[in-house]
DNA sequence: GCAAGGTC
């Protein structure tokens, strides 16, 4: 039977091997340099066994989102909730890995020695999950070790365990939640204040982690706690007693009083009668506790403390003492020596030393090393201790040596002992005490220069002996704010709210540091950043608390319930997702608070933010229920224009309803409510505009309902109705009546026919089933309704003018099924077609847009004329609703366009269910003509277009050729190659292509 | 370019 074995690290590995092994174990190389491997002979189980022992460098794989999230521009944060992550092995930890693969193939059984932790057992499972892929019936157990002692690890070989996969599993969702929540945060904050900020945070990185925050917040507690605090007066008084040169001072019981006129009133009553007289003297021996044994925070703080190492530096240190093999692992959380510990030969190695050798050597004299303990262990590692003797360190690095030696000697010897004597008295009732302080026994302190314990002499009373004060006076002060935080004092926050471990608290202020949240006001205290305090103000505007410890807190609670099999690990991950997605949609939507709050911090104006598509919030919650299937209706942004939103259906491409909104909506929010008129399916919805010209109707933020209790709103912002609510044919008439001919009258839309049903900002025909006998009456014909005519009797409203919608409208004027500007392409294969151009949809049907395609020889080099084409831009920025389209419906013969002249009639040629109606339009060039929009007769299917209407989509040669514009009178459809009217080029006698 | 946790 041949066993792997694994340790975390190589050092542990070593050692086990080592004691297993009785020392006879063999050295040989791994793939990794760091990782060896060694071999040896032991019984397991009753049965002598090989072993080979080799080690990770923790953990060996890494959580990620897979690649179409990596990138910081790939997608909306939002979606790194859900997104997928996997772990792989990173590089520089394949070398390691290889190993692994290599060692297990000749083994039988494998043995996980991982440190005992949360963080160890999960180890434990990458390094089962890479080995039993190469080998799938491994006999996999666990060494269960407090210390890598003999006694421990050849205790833990005879009881061996299996794997706890509820611990492992809390570590997994403790990755998860960090990396999600992390990252998600992380790219918004950044994307968003760079932009805002442009001046203060272009290169920054501002980062948001669940340990970085809460200690940002300990920070800002405190600052604010110092900016707030309200000093008060206060008066005492104090007796003074001096006898040949030896000043006493008596405190007074009462300590301080904050009425003036009260301590007045009493010192006057002790002038008057000035007399003490001893009323108690107690002496009682007193100790000063010897430091125990040292743990990584205690490191860390008292390096801080004494030798002025922040925590950060004292880790690298004392990692560098670490591996020249001078000091043991400095990560540890425990504070009592194990039993089996030699710590005669610890302290013995320091005899020689100059300094403190005497003093070790009077420890091994006077009854050998009696540590004092403390009470934590984290069973992996002992205190931290020195391991050898050595003076020829320099710098910092000698001195935390030093700290390390003199630290454990002291430990291991004894308290410093004294009497202390309290003498108390009474002056006219009023009672003060003094004490004096006899150090009989300095013992540790000797070698402990970083604690300081002084005698303080006092006179000798007696009890009921009187005196005569030298002075009674009466001092006056002011309350004191507390001191801003050192790093010590954070450290120690951080420990006791659970933020971080012991390993990572160094690393976390180090975060804060380098992120600019948080700065060091005078080398010792630390102060808020402007970031850090913004940030903080900004999160607690919205009535976040992320930068408060409990969130972080309730998750440690959460991985020790899942560690102890209390909850499922699921279970834990969706409700932590769930509460900070409810936190990163609040932020998303309320991050105005954060700029406004940096704005003040940074005296500095911010810049607008505009969403791009990345960072606009999606899976919002519902603004609606889609009228059409039901399913919810979000906000969206455009994919290629990050200036424009629409609202569409959840259940895309299956349905494929949206609300389409003009280019003025800067944005868009959801807010809670629900439309007391609409009802439940319907969220309010807050508007913002790109520019003034509705401010003055709908000043923004403007907060309305867009499921149809506004018509005119919808109207303005050429909603169609039927893409927010269903449409009876009871309601269609009323609505009709009641304000023009705006809506679309269609309840349902299926997939086949969404090319037509999203038309928007094109001033397209507004139509009924009758309308157009060709096509089933329960398909969609649905369409944006033009501007409101006939408002006679309303206000009226100022057309939103475009800023452009940088679609490449300028280029063309044709529209593809998408009703979006087409894209204009030249054919690059060697065809016969070579150079052509042609139009396509510029999103493309694998980007959920449509399959249109049209010739462009015709419809541009011909100047064709198609109102149908208008592209939106221009029909925004020359509409002028003043026109009524019923009048000029009216005058069939010469219908004449909001120009005032003559309009041509048209065809649509476009696929739908329009497919062969004709219409009336401007007959004017595309950059000056108007947006007149007027059916013709209806049932007018003539021979050329029931013909046209046969051509397979996509040869559309036909399309745009549809009125004789400049070939003929205007209104007649004229040949264009014979120019006579009734028929068209295709029927032309005289056609002989 | 993100987190926090291991560790070289």
């Amino acid at each position: 039977m041949k066993y792997l074995n694994v340790a975390e690290k190589n050092d542990a590995a070593k050692n086990i091997a080592q004691h297993l092994s009785r020392g006879t174990s063999r050295r040989r190389e791994g793939y990794s340099q760091y990782n060896k491997i060694y071999e040896f002979e032991t019984e397991v189980m009753g049965q002598q066994c090989q072993m080979v022992m080799t080690s990770v460098s923790g953990h060996l794989l890494a959580l990620e989102f897979v690649g179409a999230y990596k990138g910081w521009q790939s997608c909306n944060p939002m979606v790194l909730f859900d997104a997928p992550v996997f772990k792989y092995c990173p590089e520089n930890y394949e070398k390691i890995k290889k190993t692994l693969e290599r060692e297990v193939r000749g083994c039988q059984g494998l043995i996980i020695w991982t440190d005992c932790d949360r963080e160890g057992e999960n180890i434990g499972f990458e390094i089962i999950d890479v080995c039993t892929a190469v080998k799938s019936n491994l006999r996999i157990f666990r060494a269960k070790f407090s210390e890598i002692t003999a006694v421990s690890v050849r205790r833990a070989l005879q009881n061996l365990e299996q794997p706890n996969k509820n611990i492992s599993d809390a570590v997994d969702v403790r990755q998860e939640l960090d990396l999600r929540i992390g990252a998600a945060f992380t790219r918004f904050q950044t994307l968003r204040l760079q932009r805002v900020f442009p001046n203060k945070l272009a290169e920054s990185l501002v980062s948001y982690g669940s340990c970085q925050f809460p200690t940002l917040g300990f920070v800002v507690e405190r600052y604010r706690a110092v900016e707030n605090f309200v000093s008060e007066p206060f008066w005492k008084l104090k007796i003074n007693h001096t006898i040949n040169n030896l000043s006493v001072d008596f405190a007074w019981e009462r300590i301080r009083l904050f009425d003036r006129d009260s301590c007045q009133v009493l010192h006057d009553i002790c002038l008057e009668s000035p007399q003490a007289k001893v009323c108690e003297v107690k002496t009682k021996p007193k100790s000063k506790w010897r430091p125990l044994p040292l743990d990584t925070v205690e490191l860390e703080k008292l390096a801080s403390r004494k030798l002025k190492i922040n925590a950060k530096e004292t880790m690298r240190l004392a990692e560098k003492l670490y591996t020249q093999g001078f000091i043991s692992y400095p990560r540890t959380e425990t504070n009592e020596y194990p039993k089996e510990m030699n710590l005669p030969q610890l302290v013995g190695f320091q005899t020689g030393d100059p300094n403190w050798g005497a003093f070790a050597q009077n420890i091994l004299d006077t009854g050998g090393p009696t540590p004092r303990q403390g009470n934590k262990s984290d069973k992996a590692h002992p205190p931290i201790h020195p391991t050898k003797y050595t003076n020829n360190l320099s710098g910092n690095e000698k001195l935390l040596y030093e700290f390390i030696v003199r630290s454990f000697l002291a430990c291991c010897s004894k308290d410093a002992q004294g009497q202390e004597t309290t003498v108390t008295i009474e002056v006219a009732k009023e009672k003060f005490s003094a004490s004096g302080l006899m150090i009989t026994a300095r013992n540790y302190l000797e070698v402990y220069p970083y604690d300081k314990w002084s005698s303080k002499e006092i006179h000798v009373y007696e009890n009921g002996q009187t005196f005569n004060p030298t002075s009674i006076d009466m001092l006056d002060g002011n309350t004191s704010p507390p001191n801003l935080l050192t790093e010590a004092d954070l450290i120690a926050l951080m420990e006791k709210h659970g933020i971080g471990t012991d390993a990572t608290h160094a690393e976390h202020i180090e975060t804060i540091k380098n992120r600019s949240y948080v700065a060091l006001a005078d080398a010792i205290h630390f102060v808020p950043g402007l970031l850090g305090m913004g940030l903080v103000e900004g999160y607690d505007a919205m009535g976040l608390t992320m930068s408060k410890p409990h969130l972080r807190a309730q998750l440690e609670a959460d991985l020790k319930a899942i560690s102890e099999g209390r909850k499922q690990p699921q279970q834990v991950l969706a409700e932590q997702i769930a509460k900070y997605r409810e936190a990163y949609e609040t932020v998303t939507m309320e991050a105005n608070k954060i700029d406004a709050a940096l704005a003040e911090r940074f005296c500095e104006r911010p810049n607008e933010y505009v969403p791009t598509a990345e960072t606009l919030p999606i899976n919002m919650p519902a603004a609606m229920k889609c009228p059409k299937c039901g399913a919810d209706m979000v906000v969206r942004q455009k994919k290629n224009n990050a200036d424009e939103f629409y609202i569409s259906c959840m259940s895309f491409p299956n349905c494929k309803n949206a609300v389409w909104l003009p280019s003025i909506v800067k944005s868009i929010l959801v807010l809670s409510d629900t439309c007391p008129t609409c009802g439940p399916n319907y969220k309010m919805l807050k508007f913002e505009w790109r520019n003034n010209s509705i401010s003055h109707l709908y000043p923004p933020p403007y907060t309305t309902c867009i499921g149809g209790c506004d018509t005119t709103f919808l109207e303005l912002l050429r909603i169609n109705l039927a893409s927010v609510r269903a449409v009876s044919d009871s309601n269609r008439q009323t609505q009709t009546t009641n304000s023009t001919r705006m809506q679309a009258n269609n309840r349902q839309v299926t997939s086949s026919n969404w090319t037509n049903t999203r038309p928007r900002e094109t001033p397209a025909p507004v139509m009924s089933a009758r309308q157009n006998p060709s096509v089933n009456s329960t398909q969609p014909r649905q369409f944006v309704p033009p501007p409101a005519a006939n408002m006679n009797n309303q206000p009226r409203m100022p057309v939103p003018r475009s800023s452009g919608s940088g679609m490449g409208t300028d280029d063309n004027n044709v529209i593809c099924g998408c009703n979006q500007p087409a894209k204009l392409l030249v054919v690059k294969k060697q065809t016969a077609n070579h150079g052509k151009k042609f139009y396509k949809c510029q999103v493309g049907k694998d980007n959920g847009g449509c399959d249109f395609f049209l010739w462009a020889s015709e419809s541009v080099e011909n100047q064709v004329q198609n109102p149908y084409d208008t592209p939106p831009s221009s029909s925004w920025s020359n509409s002028t609703p003043s026109h009524s389209r019923d009048s000029a419906a009216d005058n069939s013969d010469e219908v004449k366009c909001n120009c005032g002249i003559p309009s041509k009639k048209v065809t649509v040629y476009k696929e739908g269910p329009t497919k062969g109606k004709q219409f009336y339009g401007c007959t004017k060039d595309m950059g000056s003509r108007c947006d007149f929009f007027q059916w013709a007769d209806s049932g007018s299917v003539t021979e050329w277009s029931s013909s046209s209407s046969s051509r397979g989509r996509g040869q559309g040669r036909g399309r745009g050729r549809s009125g004789g514009s400049g070939d003929g009178p205007r209104g007649v459809r004229h040949c264009s190659l014979c120019k006579q009217p009734g028929h068209t080029r295709t029927r032309c006698p005289n056609n002989n292509s």
